[in-house]
Formats: structure tokens, C-alpha cells, sequence
DNA sequence: ATACAATAGTTGCGAATGCAATCACATGCT
DNA sequence: AGCATGTGATTGCATTCGCAACTATTGTAT
């Protein structure tokens, strides 16, 4: 979204949705020009080579990627149709299911990660340095703490 | 999204998208709870209100909300449907037209700012001190020109 | 003037989204 | 045991999204 704040002084709030959208956007095209797919499926990916035998429940996958439950399903369904995922249902708790990578799915991530990397090396880390990404790193920490400490909206 | 990166040491990429991700939800969140429209609807409005003549041409606008041009028709769409914003025809180039905001639209951006406001204020804001304020809105500004230096994707 | 390309905006369409309701199973209470 | 309550995940539905195709108008070249 655009400089949207009733006063310049709080513009670093505008400033950083801004840079939000148009760097999503940039990295996104070129994934599409590589003919890879969406940000949203690596960030599924690589959520699952990360964790232990490569699964993990579905409620842990939500709270990995910042969706909604419902739209997780369907982002794995999707996953799964295209065969990088596969669903096991939990032995312990019968409710519960187990998203795995497969080897394939291992392979996409792997096709996707220099275009990935890339984007967010010269888009992203080049433009700052070490000294700025410190500050920035520590205040954001400190801005996802407080907001995930207060889960309700008041 | 999650901390999707491959080392840790590009993390602030993934803080990045964790923090937008969570504070976005929350404001939408709180402006659903007051009985508020969604955040995009206010970055219409603000943007119509700031510009000369509360009036902008349709590209214009999409240039302010980032936004796919297709859909802010449709947001405009619902914000004329709802009263808040006119369209009228461009007398100069006929192709173009012009959201112009309405009195009931500058009201409801009126209500809409104080509970944005405090949002932004207290998740964010209150958060951060001055100095890295200061920081991150310079990084964030080198970055953003960068990124919108180079329109295409190579 | 006539034709061809460029620009402003809209629309068709299929994909992605979130909320609320639902299903299946588990847990706690009496 | 028997029943209410809770939890994990999915599904129905209406909304929102972006791409590509389209309409209407303007600019440019010949």
C-alpha cells in the first residue's frame, strides 16, 4: 500500500507496507519468468525440509506460514495434487494429519531457491547494510514479540 | 510468512515478512471489530482525500494503493456502490476517469483513522525507539528506490 | 484522411482467500 | 460408562485477487 498516514512523522509504518508489496511483487514475477511457483509454496517447502523427517502436523505448518487454517488446507491439496506433498494421517491422534515432503516436492524447493535468493539478495540485503539490518532485525524482534504476546485485538 | 530463509543470517528477510504479516492481520482485525471496513478501503479514501480536489485519475490511484489496476476498478467499484467515492469522466481524455471522494467517504475515513491509528501506534510505533526509526526508514528508502529503479524483473 | 500503435479503464475468468459451519476424534466431568 | 466440551482438520460459500482479453479513445506516421 501506498504513503497512507495523516502524518509524515508515522510514515515509516507507510513506508514499510510499501516496500512489502513492491518487493513480494518483484519476487513473485520472477519466479513466473522461471516458471516456478508461487512464494506461498516454497515458504511450505522449506517449512518442511527444516522439520524433523521432513513433517510436520497440519496446525504446525499454520503456524509456519502466516495463513489462514482453511487456506492451508488447500494450499496443501494443491501441493499434494502436484505430488511435492503428501498427507499421512496421524497414528496417535487419529484427527490429526502429517503434511510430508516428498522427493520431489525436495527437488522443487531446491529449483526454487537461487531465483528466491537471489531476488531477496539484491532486492533486499544489498540495499542495507550490516549495521542498518542489526537495527532493523532487533527492532522488529522486539515489534513481532509484542504483537504475538497480545493475541486478542484490544 | 514464516522464517523461510535457507541461513540464518538473511532472517531479517523473514522478519520482515513475519512482522507485515501479523500486524496487517491484527489491524484487520481490530478495524473488523470496530465495524470498520478493511485497511484497503482506507488507503482509498486517504489517498482521495490528500490529493488536490479530493479527485484522482484511476491510475493515479493505483500507483498509490498497490493494488492489480483490474482490482481497484472493482475496489472502486464496491466504494461507489457503498457511496463513498464518485466516478466521473474525464473531460480532457475521454478515456479516463476520475474517483472522486464524497462527503460520506471523508466521514468514514474519519472514523476509520483513530482505531488505524492506535494500531499502528501501539503495534508499531510504541515498539520501536526514535534512533531505529530513524535507521529503518533510511534502509527502507534505499530499497524501495532500488526496487523501483529497476521496473523489470532481471 | 487513414491506418497503426499506445494508453485508460473495464470485464471474463479461474485461482486464492477468510469466515463460519461441519465432521471426526479426543478429553474431561459426573 | 455416558454426555458435554474441546480440538484438528476440512468444506461451503461469498469475497477478493491478478492475468489476459477487450472496448474506447488518443497519438503518430505516412
Amino acid at each position: 500500500m501506498g504513503k497512507s498516514l495523516e502524518k509524515p512523522k508515522g510514515s515509516v509504518w507507510a513506508l514499510f507496507l510499501t516496500v512489502h508489496s513492491v518487493l513480494v511483487e518483484q519476487i513473485e514475477t520472477r519466479l513466473a519468468v522461471a516458471g516456478l511457483p508461487s512464494f506461498g509454496w516454497y515458504d511450505v517447502l522449506w517449512g518442511l525440509e527444516r522439520a524433523p523427517g521432513q513433517r510436520l502436523r497440519m496446525s504446525e505448518l499454520a503456524d509456519h506460514v502466516v495463513l489462514s487454517r482453511s487456506n492451508l488446507t488447500r494450499l496443501v491439496d494443491r501441493l499434494e495434487d502436484a505430488k511435492f506433498v503428501r498427507r499421512e494421517r496421524s497414528a496417535e491422534d487419529r484427527r490429526g494429519a502429517y503434511a510430508v515432503l516428498t522427493a520431489e516436492g525436495k527437488a522443487l524447493r531446491k529449483r526454487m531457491w537461487p531465483v528466491y535468493q537471489a531476488a531477496i539478495q539484491e532486492l533486499f540485503e544489498a540495499q542495507v547494510s550490516d549495521e542498518q539490518s542489526q537495527t532493523m532485525g532487533e527492532a522488529l524482534t522486539q515489534v513481532l514479540n509484542n504483537a504475538r504476546g497480545s493475541t486478542d485485538g484490544a
